[in-house]
DNA sequence: TATAACCTAACGACCGTTAGGAAGGTGGAA
DNA sequence: TTCCACCTTCCTAACGGTCGTTAGGTTATA
């Protein structure tokens, strides 16, 4: 389908350049079509733009729930730690995660609020999905600290982040030196 | 001076908008005077946005030593903890901290050299400067469970990046909301 | 007298978007 | 089965607008 490979490559665009710096010709000139036939398919930038974001959102969605459900009998530090491997693995392999992180701290501004109301049922999505993790884990394992399983959850998250941007900034060397600097502190932290 | 009065505007309009995003019209028009006037200053678009970071970065690095010079009596904990409060409270008052996190994860393509010039050795002092510390302090207190300090450096700075972003992002609230849960585990995971 | 700081006017380039039409396939009516 | 209307997808051409930048002139300051 020539609507997918437009996304695919919108958000190739969109992760490198921002919104205000891709251009659609560029776009169109990479798919292999003229600017105008983009709107063939789309109403215009930003209707590509929204689009390429629900998208990305619903890809990471599924991808996401494939992991969790294929670790759910692994111990819980391999979970947590796996999941940034397999966040790297996915980052090398796509511009999707860039786009993504670009887009949830950097959305343009005449789009802040359809792209908030995106992201942020996604979020919370995430960090309840963990909170009811870890609270299933420790009823089993007894394994954690503190019982705010919801701000274990969030300072995961947070981590998460910290370490996404390096690897969306510098590469996978700088990503993996991150991580090995501040696993073993956070998880030292978190368990009893 | 006006050139030091189109710059700080010139870092307001950028933190907001991004290098592309950004015009040089709306720039001229806040600072009160018209378009090509800007270039009585600055050679170009490229010029100002160059300033715009070495300035900013300038500017935070004698705001970082002023801080943790003031803070070297005080504890570990209240000095990292409090490195937090300092971030926030400057991110309030003005737009250079979320100028300099945007640049640094997303430069405009064409100057990603020349940004990474001036970002690498700020963030390497940065580091050493923490390592440093941590090593010192160590000395006198016995108060840290590993004698990777390096690592320990690294480490705090990425949940200083994580929580920063949430900060630029989403305001105040929910940066205070990460903060407190991260710190904990953090400061449990590094202390012995 | 020279220089710095501002102006107006205008440049070419590129932007997103629209108009209008050609080609090709699809589906229903004769 | 043939035919015609329709829709999708692409095209060329062109629109108005904004962009960064330059030329050239005016004014005030040193």
């Amino acid at each position: 389908m020539k609507s997918d490979l437009i996304l695919q490559t919108a958000v190739s665009h969109f992760a490198k350049e921002g919104y205000e710096g891709a251009s659609l010709s560029k776009i169109a000139e990479e798919v292999g079509i003229k600017k105008p036939s983009i709107y063939a398919h789309y109403k215009g930038k930003d209707d590509l733009f929204l689009s390429a974001v629900q998208y990305s959102l619903h890809t990471l969605k599924a991808q996401l729930a494939a992991y969790f459900n294929s670790m759910r009998e692994e111990p819980l530090e391999s979970l947590l730690l796996g999941y940034f491997e397999w966040l790297a693995k996915e980052s090398r392999d796509n511009e999707r995660m860039k786009f993504i992180i670009r887009v949830a701290y950097f959305p343009p501004l005449k789009l802040k609020t359809e792209v908030g109301e995106l992201f942020n049922p996604f979020f919370n999505a995430m960090h309840r999905h963990l909170t009811r993790l870890l609270r299933e884990r420790h009823r089993h394992e007894k394994v954690l600290y503190s019982e705010d399983f919801s701000n274990a959850a969030l300072a995961y998250l947070t981590i998460t982040e910290g370490v996404m941007n390096e690897l969306v900034y510098s590469g996978m060397e700088k990503y993996n030196q991150r991580l090995q600097a501040v696993w073993p502190i956070f998880w030292r932290g978190l368990i009893r």
